[in-house]
DNA sequence: GTGTACACGTA
DNA sequence: CGTACGTGTACACA
């Protein structure tokens, strides 16, 4: 493969940065600017990430005094001194260059530009590629073939990218006439001036037409007119600026190319250099986008695991004497079940392997006993699945202290996967891997060693790391979080998961042939109006039919071209009455339906019920989600949606389903959180919560707002919650923009606590780098300071966001582990079976209705001290349709 | 087979 | 140009 030279300019890209990023945001707590550390550090991720250089080298100049000041008194002359806050973090920078293990060249006399001229030329010499980061553009004349220059045209990260082509298109002469025409246009931030009069224009017309500079020169004379007059009276000038902006590619410098070959990253240096500078964010991208970079410092786990041979197990664990100890489950788990293969364990001392299948009678009595041991501290990764297993074997789990996984989505919400051994690599800088890959190892007694070692890798590293994701949690105050929160929470969701939910199979089968036969028949009716055959199912298809064939207007553009979705076709249908349309929506609407039915069907298990998985380790807000399947979005809004809601029953034994939600637990959420008065008057007052504020918005009696009023009302409130924007109330209540920010305006002005709390959530976020819960639960947004538009706004909503949905999140995941506790302290036989975000749904026995419906509104209600109450509302049903309320 | 885009259900 | 999810289908790649 052909090496690829990344090389930067060290001073002027720091500049830039300096001057993109506002300094208020940029500093350290002790007063230390950072904003240039912070813009050249992300600008380096950057073109690291993206350019992959197997050689990067990053140049600055000495000082002010170079050969072309010698030469030129004013060169840079224009410049002010260094603003005092720009002072110092050119040293910051070379820490952290340090500390990602790339080479900082400097050399007296000379610009950082002349080190990248020589660097680039040696490159050449071989076959390298090269690419020039520099906010300087008298690097433009190295630009050929084989080097290009990225040029900052905007903040750190809207890279132009200058190869041969591109300058030539810009400025009208190739690259390598470049510096002639910069020294005749001048370049006033060296203060070299130029012809006056004449711009890159001219400049390239006269250049094109002699050649190059020289050629100018000698016809200088030829050229009439005021420019022509202006070019020779300038000409000593610029032929100086010719000879100062020439760079030097013949230095003697320290390095030569080969030792600028990327090495490893020091996570310890890294780790140290950015606490200091105070970079959590920019931290986590470093080790996230650039992970393959990092080098795992390729220590691994070198640990002696002992095969535990049939007998052996209960001698073992006497010996660990209840010392806290690394566990590593082997099997498989899901839908609410599963089966354990064997146990690995490490403690500080010792690690041993218990493969289940070999272990006697004895062995597993003493394993399960040292398992349900409360006064065992134990430390697992990603829990629920082996609990499940553990359950199905009827052994128990107890003295879990930490759940690896569920600290590292406390200390990573935005992080999709928890590997243990990307985890390991990043948070211990070694690794997971442990020699084996060349086949199964087995011993003559068939005892599968590489799966032993493994293991019992895998139980030490969980330990080692639990103890690095503490300390990390401590220093952010969320390990509370993890402690009272999520991993009591996580025993909860197992036994929820293995208890399942009830389905009526025949009913649901029912409506599956019922919706089949509605999909048929909207099908063949679409296909006679349309005059041929076509997929419905596709958009592409549809858009050929609707915009092509139909002739019908055009709506909001995708990628692909334009919408179909489900609001487009509406009011496109309101618009023209085109009755494929109507066959078009019923055909969406049946085929959905049908298809979650059909979803549902194969996963019911043996028992009759259907056992979802909940994530708890997905969603960047501290939500829960649910899959396989997914029991969150089962259908509510329409009457064929209720229908499969029936599906879901009491089961055998129990006497009925019983919901219960929170209402508005986002508006009162909110409430709480911005103080404002009259929000928290109008959630106090016991009235519908809309029309009193529709009543204090339009400023008239409760009895006067009209169920418009109220609507609109109502989707602006819920709006407010996810940042949105005049435009968008306006698209959504069809009403103009005008008119939008007309009611916002209204709003606001009687809300303004609202407004208040909303501006300041996502300013506090853009100095922190993240928000908070109120409970602590962090989601950081580093794209809340990126200078693209469209990221940094969408970022500004989730932070707006991510406070309210997070804080219900918690408030809810409290509450349930609260409800099973009073459930299990009462001895009933009731149980939770699913949780939709804002609702819980518990199986009821005979004669508990009433106490479990005081238990769960009681520890719902209790779960959060609000500065309004937090109001439960419940029903009862023999199906979760007829449980709602 | 894998990845992306679209559409759409819930809160 | 309103947040957070998961799923199924179509379609373009390998």
């Amino acid at each position: 493969m052909t090496d690829r030279l990344l090389l930067l300019d060290g001073h002027s890209l720091a500049y830039r940065a300096f001057y993109a990023l506002p300094v208020e945001n940029f500093s350290t707590t002790t007063g230390q600017p950072t904003n240039a550390v912070y813009g050249f550090t992300a600008m380096l991720i950057n073109a690291i990430r993206d350019e992959k250089p197997s050689h990067v080298a990053v140049a600055f100049d000495v000082s002010r005094q170079t050969f072309r000041t010698e030469q030129y008194a004013d060169y840079k002359g224009n410049r002010s001194a260094s603003p005092a806050e720009f002072a110092g973090q050119v040293d910051l920078i070379a820490d952290v260059l340090a500390a990602m293990g790339i080479v900082s060249v400097r050399l007296p006399g000379y610009e950082a530009d002349d080190i990248i001229a020589t660097l680039t030329r040696q490159a050449r010499a071989t076959d390298t590629d090269v690419l020039i980061l520099s906010g300087d553009r008298d690097a433009l004349q190295l630009v050929d073939d084989r080097v290009t220059v990225l040029y900052p045209r905007k903040g750190v990260s809207d890279m132009a990218r200058m190869t041969p082509a591109a300058v030539t298109d810009k400025y009208g002469v190739p690259p390598d006439r470049y510096s002639d025409l910069a020294a005749i246009v001048g370049e006033s931030s060296d203060n070299l001036p130029g012809v006056p009069g004449v711009g890159p224009g001219y400049a390239s017309k006269w250049l094109n037409q002699y050649g190059s500079l020289d050629g100018v020169v000698d016809h200088a004379d030829e050229i009439t007119g005021k420019k022509g007059e202006a070019l020779r009276a300038h000409l000593s000038q610029v032929l100086l600026n010719r000879q100062l902006n020439q760079l030097v590619g013949d230095l003697e410098l320290p390095v030569t190319v080969p030792e600028l070959e990327r090495r490893p990253i020091d996570r310890e240096r890294v780790h140290e250099v950015f606490d200091a500078l105070q970079f959590r964010v920019l931290r986590d991208r470093l080790f996230e986008e650039l992970e393959a970079e990092v080098a795992v410092t390729g220590e691994s786990f070198d640990t002696e695991v002992s095969v535990l041979a049939p007998g052996e197990v209960a001698g073992w664990l006497r010996g660990t004497a209840g010392t806290p100890a690394g566990v590593h489950f082997s099997g498989r788990w899901g839908r609410g079940t599963g089966e354990l293969w064997g146990v690995a364990i490490a403690t500080d001392e010792a690690a041993g392997w218990v493969d289940l299948a070999t272990a006697t009678g004895t062995d597993h009595d003493a394993l399960a006993a040292w398992l349900a041991d409360p006064a065992v501290p134990k430390m697992v990764h990603d829990a629920k699945g082996p609990m499940l297993a553990l359950r199905a074997r009827g052994w128990d789990l107890a003295g879990l202290t930490v759940d690896t996984a569920l600290a590292a989505y406390l200390a990573l919400p935005g992080q999709r996967s928890f590997d243990l051994g990307d985890l390991t690599a990043r948070f211990l800088g070694r690794d997971l891997a442990t020699g084996g890959g060349d086949g199964d190892q087995l011993t003559l007694d068939g005892t599968d060693t590489q799966a032993a070692t493994d293991a019992g890798v895998a139980a030490r590293a969980t330990r080692d790391l639990a103890a690095a994701l503490v300390a990390e949690l401590e220093e952010r105050d969320t390990l509370r979080l993890l402690e009272e929160v999520e991993q009591p929470l996580e025993g909860v969701l197992a036994d929820m998961e293995a208890t399942g939910i009830s389905v009526d199979v025949a009913h649901l089968s029912g409506l599956e042939e019922e919706f089949a036969d509605q999909v048929r028949d909207a099908e063949v009716e679409a296909h006679r109006i349309a005059g041929r055959e076509f997929n419905l199912g596709s958009p592409k298809q549809l858009q050929e039919i609707l915009f092509g064939e139909r002739g019908l207007p055009k709506t909001k553009r995708i990628k692909t071209g334009y919408t179909t979705d489900a609001d487009a076709l509406q009011s496109l249908y309101a618009k023209t009455a085109d009755p494929l349309l109507a066959t078009l929506l019923r055909w969406r609407d049946v085929s959905r339906l049908r298809q979650t039915v059909a979803g549902l069907l194969p996963l019911v298990d043996a028992d009759g019920r259907i056992h979802t998985t909940f994530n708890q380790t997905v969603a960047a807000t501290g939500r829960l989600s649910s899959v396989d399947p997914n029991l969150q979005n089962i259908p509510i809004r329409t009457d064929a949606g209720r229908r499969i809601r029936q599906g879901f029953i009491v089961g055998s034994g129990y006497e009925c389903l019983l919901t219960a939600d929170y209402s508005q637990i986002e508006m009162r959420i909110m409430a709480h959180l911005s103080g404002d008065e009259g929000l928290i008057a109008a959630l106090n007052s016991g009235e519908d919560l809309h029309t009193t504020v529709a009543s204090r918005v339009f400023d008239v009696a409760p009895d006067a707002v009209d169920p418009e009023m109220r609507r609109r009302i109502k989707a602006m409130s819920y709006g407010l919650a996810y940042g949105l924007s005049a435009f968008g109330l306006s698209a959504q209540l069809g009403i103009g923009t005008d008119e939008a920010r007309g009611l916002m305006d209204d709003y606001f002005e009687r809300f303004g606590g609202i407004r208040d709390y909303l501006t300041d959530v996502v300013d506090r976020a853009r100095v922190a780098g993240y928000t908070e819960t109120m409970f602590g639960r962090r989601r950081y947004l580093p794209d809340l300071t990126s200078d693209n538009r469209q990221r940094r706004q969408m970022a500004e909503r989730m932070a707006l966001n991510a406070p309210i949905q997070g804080s219900a999140a918690d408030i809810i995941k409290v509450a349930m582990i609260r409800v099973a506790d009073r459930l299990r302290q009462e001895g009933t036989a009731s149980r939770l079976l699913l949780q939709v975000h804002d609702e819980l749904v518990l199986e009821v026995a005979p004669e508990e209705v009433q106490a479990v419906r005081d238990i769960v509104v009681a520890e719902m209600s209790g779960a959060a001290e609000l500065q309004v109450p937090l109001l439960v509302s419940t029903g009862t049903g023999r199906d979760w349709d007829h449980a709602a309320h």
